[in-house]
DNA sequence: ATTCTCATGTAATTGGTTACATGATTGC
DNA sequence: GCAATCATGTAACCAATTACATGAGAAT
């Protein structure tokens, strides 16, 4: 059976534990989110469809009077899982506005272009504290790939970040300054 | 009018021009691609939609017996165009299968937790060569916009290859050697 | 002759978001 | 009593890729 992107990243979460499509959504919402999304609309649907092929299991774990139902990987689900993992990867894509908006900008005045760099740095900046926020909530675990993972969310959009005010600077200097 | 995902491209891609869906299509494939990409079924759509709101204007420009159609920015398209680069940007997403599988490969032996940190550090060394090849293909020009565009790919690429590798071998210091 | 590039377009399918509908439990 | 959170699910819509169908001109 093919793994389609959503259906990976639930095998995933699952392996950490028996979940709801709530908690899946949630667990995704804080950790994969900032390069791997899904919302309820795939969850819920992918989850019958992984439960038909025999990958997950459902039984029904209601609290109280609150209907709900626990998902856990089966063994086919788990070594498709390390089958998807023990391979090299193939999706990286991109959809960067800002990038987009200063590629174009060149009908614009200096102070726009300059501006559009200072905006993309501003949003890097805010997914930094996003993440950091996310990191004090979890704790710090050295070893732990996840960590790892929100480590790279962190510096990796502080670089953008960084480079960004760089460049506008640079661009200030050169382009806008000489000329006022 | 709102402005689809790709019309914001197109624009902004006539905005250095006339131009017909192919050239846009292998402008986008030489430019932006790496974090705005677009296909034939999302160009040649999108350019009626654009010509119905007069954004755009279509003109018959066959080479001998070869059907051909040029597209040009009319006023109001110049305006939509401005008005979408002068205003702050929206959509910044991804999809890193690459992360994911980082993410959850704790079920995978250090060897191969270590290997996924490396496929990633690999996969983004041959976005940075061929980046590096437009790069020399249009020449440097250190002022325009596009070009800095490029080097934010080829830089952050590299930053990221760098980080992989770091953290792989960090990892394979603090993990594996150990045990062997 | 054959292949490559230029050129336009559509159909089928996949993937995804957003908004909606529904309802129970918990904490204030 | 009311708001927030937990919980499941669907419908409408939007975005995008892939594959297909077609054909001319240029280069080898």
């Amino acid at each position: 059976m093919e793994l389609g992107p959503t259906g990976k990243a639930i095998l995933g979460t699952l392996s950490f534990g028996p979940k709801t499509g709530y908690e899946i959504k949630s667990m995704v919402d804080r950790s994969t989110r900032f390069f791997w999304a899904a919302s309820y609309g795939q969850i819920y649907p992918e989850l019958r469809r992984l439960a038909d092929a025999g990958l997950i299991e459902g039984t029904d774990a209601p609290q109280g009077g609150r209907q709900r139902k626990e998902y856990r990987l089966t063994g086919a689900g788990h070594e498709a899982l390390l089958r998807w993992l023990d391979s090299p990867p193939e999706t990286y894509e991109m959809r960067h506005e800002g990038m987009l908006k200063v590629f174009f900008a060149g009908g614009l005045e200096p102070a726009g272009q300059v501006q559009r760099l200072r905006d993309m740095a501003e949003q890097h900046r805010r997914k930094v504290s996003a993440l950091r926020e996310v990191e004090e909530a979890a704790g710090k675990s050295p070893d732990s790939l996840p960590y790892l993972v929100l480590r790279f969310g962190i510096e990796s959009n502080e670089w953008i970040a960084d480079w960004c005010e760089r460049e506008a600077a640079a661009r200030w200097n050169r382009v806008a300054a000489p000329r006022t």
